[in-house]
DNA sequence: CTTGAGTATAATGTATTCTAAATGCAGTGT
DNA sequence: ACACTGCATTTAGAATACATTATACTCAAG
């Protein structure tokens, strides 16, 4: 493999990307250019690219001359964006199901047990996201959809920050790891059908359970 | 009405922006940096920061070190887009169309008048593509749901350019104008499941014609 | 003739510096 | 007491200057 020479500007977005969805910058607080820069010993203009790259990937609103915040999503939004994710991902399975391989399926089984280990030890709500992203990854990883790729990706970094927050407040997602068996069986049969409405009620029930959440809180602050 | 600010950045991107989707700017040609500040009469860091956000926009590529070039879509590149796009557009006027007006269906009415008698009098082929997404965006408005308004803007923006070579060089989407009355009729008797199908069906119709004119293009350059 | 190291060059990436916009505050006048 | 004006401060936007990377080219060795 290249070694890889990595830019001011990547490293900072990677950066400040990590503190927006592990929570340490919270949603709707100012990041200023200049304390960001001394911060990473770095001038300003690798932070002002990585926050406008930051803000194409919607985790950031850029305002001219007023600066930028980590965005804050509504439950409306939060609605429309799984949504969103349960049309597209349904589309990439759809396409990918018929070229997983049996190692596929084993990779996928493989990740489902580390998984659920992961949530049984009840340690690294950290890890838990990330498994759970790959898990739907390796699925849609036949897809040669890239682009459609892209999206799912970016909306699921997008509600990351949610899904966690999800996981610590309501106690995990207790419903996930049978749903998620159920899932890898139908694509083990390769029931496309299926498959992908199974897929979509699994996104469309987490969706309904982070609004019920966010409602709430919303409530909680009036 | 407040006057309007616009930064540097933002008047470069849109000045790119143009360039690329008119054609002025050809598919893969790369963008120095240099010259388009000199150009445009500005330094090389709002060059740069438009470049970066119009690589959000998908229009063009951006390779640390290498630079910026417009984006040349493949055959499965422009099969990928046009799939997503049938897929967004159908869930748009799903969630638009019960909340349509008898205003809305008339101004749509009118914009496709106006779109055909456009394309009767043969010119201002420039007119037509405008007019089309207007058309197809006055469906959508009452859809309220700004993501994926979002999405679908930039992708139609997108496949703007191919659209405009495929009416120049095939003259002329000839089936396009009795679909969209078509379509207009569904929406006006509120028969959602109808309505969507056929919208996919002309979304999916316009990619199939594009993409036989891409691959004898692409045939053609052997 | 091909291949590879080394250098030259041209382009991008980044720091520094300067400019301009927005916001808050003080002071004045009503 | 209130509103308005103008200044000061802070922050972002943009220009200039410098550093780094990638690539094209040269030239020598095999």
């Amino acid at each position: 493999m290249a070694i890889e020479h990595k830019t001011r500007t990547q490293l900072v977005a990677e950066a400040i990307r990590a503190k927006i969805l592990s929570g340490e910058i919270k949603a709707g607080e100012p990041l200023r250019q200049a304390a960001l820069a001394t911060e990473m010993n770095v001038s300003r203009i690798p932070v002002r690219e990585a926050l406008l790259q930051l803000e194409a990937e919607g985790l950031v609103n850029f305002e001219a001359h007023k600066g930028a915040t980590a965005t804050e999503l509504s439950a409306s939004q939060i609605d429309e964006i799984f949504d969103l994710r349960a049309l597209l991902e349904a589309e990439l399975l759809s396409h990918s199901i018929d070229g997983l391989t049996d190692q596929d399926l084993i990779d996928a089984e493989l990740i489902l047990t580390e998984l659920e280990s992961a949530m049984d030890a009840g340690d690294t709500h950290l890890a838990t996201g990330g498994l759970n992203s790959r898990f739907h990854g390796k699925l849609y990883s036949r897809a040669q959809r890239p682009q459609t790729r892209e999206l799912v990706d970016m909306y699921s970094k997008n509600s990351e920050r949610y899904v966690r927050m999800h996981i610590l407040l309501a106690g995990g997602l207790t419903t996930a790891p049978e749903e998620h068996r159920t899932l890898l069986e139908l694509c083990r049969v390769k029931d496309t059908k299926k498959a992908c409405d199974f897929l979509k009620k699994h996104i469309l029930g987490a969706k309904n359970d982070i609004k019920k959440l966010l409602l709430k809180i919303e409530d909680e602050k009036r």
